[in-house]
RNA sequence: CGGGACGUGGCGCAGUUUGGUAGCGCGCAGCGUUCGGGACGCUGAGGUCGCGGGUUCAAAUCCCGCCGUCCCGACCA
């Protein structure tokens, strides 16, 4: 490929709309191009990274024994709505109106395609497990589009589904794929960690993330600073403190606390810490009123106490719900609880005593109050929000909060989908039964911005070599001088020759440009072909990674090259 | 959806306060000189100043409405 007739353009200057360094470089090195918010165009660069990434990934795929299918992306609206996700996802999910009034949507995932296809075959259980996968545009109205390509509206995605004749099955694909995607990271290139997580609008029961470390990400991990433990934050389950004796304790109080309905404001009227506090927070579970007690300085993790109570939906309580349930907002205490309460109380409640809480009485709070003399717990359970500095569950070392990009989420997903799609197999016995299923999504255009984030310096960026647009480019420092260019072009001939994916700088710029354009793309490997070298019979090298410059003959600049780009990250 | 900022040739910006013939740098085209880390000179092309209304003799500039882009947030006992 000769550079002077590439569809590159490169950019002196940053793009003002661009912010985080991905975004900004992306667009500056000519990779994407901007449509509107959350939509990108990929120019011949971009098409060429993305290129590279979906192939690892495919081979990854193929050689873990799934089978690539191309699904259409316009979807029939009926079977979003036999799952719930239609109102599940709202207004993630894109509708589109065909002309006879149809109600369509966008695929933001497509288990509602795949399950109804493979039910449709009669497959035996002889034929299982599968595992179909594609690579294929999602389409999702986020909320807020941002940081370029990290989140966007319309993604290139690898997504693949297992089906199974029964849960051990299931594991065993998921194994499978566990490991597949540990492979496609690895080659890759990118430093991830891989986290249990949370579950989202996917759904289903063990899941994990696979994220790239990055200080732009959106999504948090923990991590404990000595033991090799990880996870997303909404799904990360601190050590419990210990428990305190709960002796010597001093009597129950009411005090006056007038307009103090929050923790913040009690704390300042009673000049006492948050952390002294006792917090209970009502949720409707089902008809049920549930009360979780935390510390005042702590937040309850609704997510876990979803997972606790699952299947019954959790809803935290309204305004209406106090006074309907008769309780006092702002000033409810765990004292007096009806019998038909469930309280659950965090393990953090069992580290403290004498606690300050609500009175259940407007303007009033209790001090002194424990438990189980003034208040009951039905039981303890880990519902708090995890915190910088909480323990870890393994070795108890202090644990860190993180950044990072999510750019790939593994599911086990069970019978969520195949039970309401009725997807089933016939099983020995002759029967239907219900597939178990899996399913696994790589983000290939958030990989690829991810890499971004992490392969970068000031002059630009500096790709892992498997996903680099091109491994080696061939520069013409003087494109005036006839014996240069016909030695650059020859160089270039060769090194296609030899099997390296090569592109020429022939482009009549001063070989300033040229140098400051290789290292903003970031091709792996620079030759340099000049007078000055050529003069004394070389030509120089530069690996992108390091800066580390070399030189060569001009009989062995091609195997320079290629030994240069085997080294290279 | 709330808050904030911005919108002027391809890119980055000035001009708006105080209305009076639309500018600068880069890039692009032509010619010449240069030629190993973003060269120089000369010439030139390219803009309904986001869109629509209004005020005015006159609007990039003032007023109203809309659209778009970016950033922050959407939460509590």
């Amino acid at each position: 490929m000769r550079l002077s007739h590439l569809f590159a353009p490169t950019l002196r200057d940053d793009p003002s709309e661009a912010d985080v360094a991905s975004h900004r470089l992306l667009l500056r090195a000519g990779f994407v191009r901007q449509l509107a918010s959350g939509l990108y165009t990929s120019l011949p660069l971009g098409v060429r990274s993305m290129r590279r990434i979906e192939n690892i990934v495919r081979e990854e795929m193929d050689a873990s024994g799934a089978q690539e299918i191309r699904m259409p992306n316009l979807l029939p609206s009926e079977p979003w709505k036999a799952t719930g996700r239609w109102d599940l996802y709202g207004e993630l999910l894109f509708h589109v109106i065909d002309r006879h009034e149809r109600e369509m949507v966008l695929g933001p995932t497509q288990e509602e395609v795949v399950a109804p296809l493979v039910a449709s075959e009669s497959l035996s259980y002889r034929s299982l497990p599968l595992n179909l996968y594609q690579v294929g545009w999602k389409y999702r109205d986020e909320f807020r589009p941002r940081f370029g390509l990290l989140r966007v509206r319309e993604l290139l995605m690898k997504d693949a589904y297992s089906f199974d004749r029964d849960e051990e099955g299931m594991r065993s694909s998921y194994d499978v794929m566990l490991r597949a995607y540990r492979r496609m990271y690895e080659r890759l290139g990118i430093s991830y960690a891989v986290v249990e997580a949370e579950a989202g609008q996917i759904g289903g029961g063990i899941n994990h993330e696979f994220m790239a470390r990055a200080d732009v990400g959106e999504d948090l991990f923990v991590e404990c600073e000595n033991a090799d433990y990880l996870a997303d934050v909404k799904a990360a389950r601190p050590r419990p403190p210990d428990p305190i004796e709960q002796d010597d304790l001093r009597p129950l109080e009411v005090l006056d606390t007038p307009n103090t309905p929050t923790i913040d404001a009690l704390a300042v009227f009673l000049d006492i810490a948050a952390e002294r506090t006792l917090k209970t927070i009502l949720f409707d579970a089902g008809g049920q009123t549930v009360a979780v007690l935390v510390p005042g300085d702590r937040e309850v993790a609704e997510e876990k106490l979803e997972q606790l109570l699952f299947p019954t939906p959790i809803r935290r309580f309204e305004d209406d719900d106090f006074a309907e349930r008769g309780f006092a907002k702002g000033y409810v205490g765990p004292q007096g609880m009806p019998d038909d309460v469930v309280v659950i109380g965090d393990h953090s409640v069992r580290a403290g005593k004498d606690w300050v809480t609500g009175a259940n009485e407007t303007d009033h709070h209790v001090v002194g109050a424990n438990t189980p003399r003034d208040f009951r717990v039905d039981r303890y359970e880990d519902v708090i929000e995890i915190r910088e500095g909480d323990r870890c569950p393994i070795d108890g070392g202090a644990l860190r909060i993180g950044r990072s990009i999510v750019v790939a989420h593994i599911y086990q997903l069970g019978t969520k989908y195949s039970a309401p799609l009725k997807a089933t197999f016939i099983d020995e016995d002759g029967t239907d039964q219900l597939f178990q299923m899996g399913c696994y999504g790589v983000g290939i255009s958030r990989t690829l911005a991810a890499a971004a984030e992490q392969f970068h310096d000031d002059a630009g960026l500096k790709w892992p070599k498997v996903m680099a647009p091109f491994d080696v480019v061939v520069i013409v420092a003087n494109g005036d001088d006839e014996e240069v260019t016909s030695a650059a072009h020859s160089i270039y001939a060769d090194l296609v020759s030899a099997g390296l994916d090569a592109v020429i700088d022939d482009r009549d710029v001063a070989a300033g440009v040229k140098f400051n354009d290789a290292d903003l793309i970031g091709y792996p490997v620079q030759v340099v072909v000049g007078r000055r070298g050529l003069k004394l019979g070389s030509v120089d090298l530069k690996l992108r990674a390091t800066g580390e410059r070399s030189q060569a003959s001009l009989a062995g600049a091609v195997d320079a090259a290629r030994r240069l780009w085997e080294s290279a990250p």
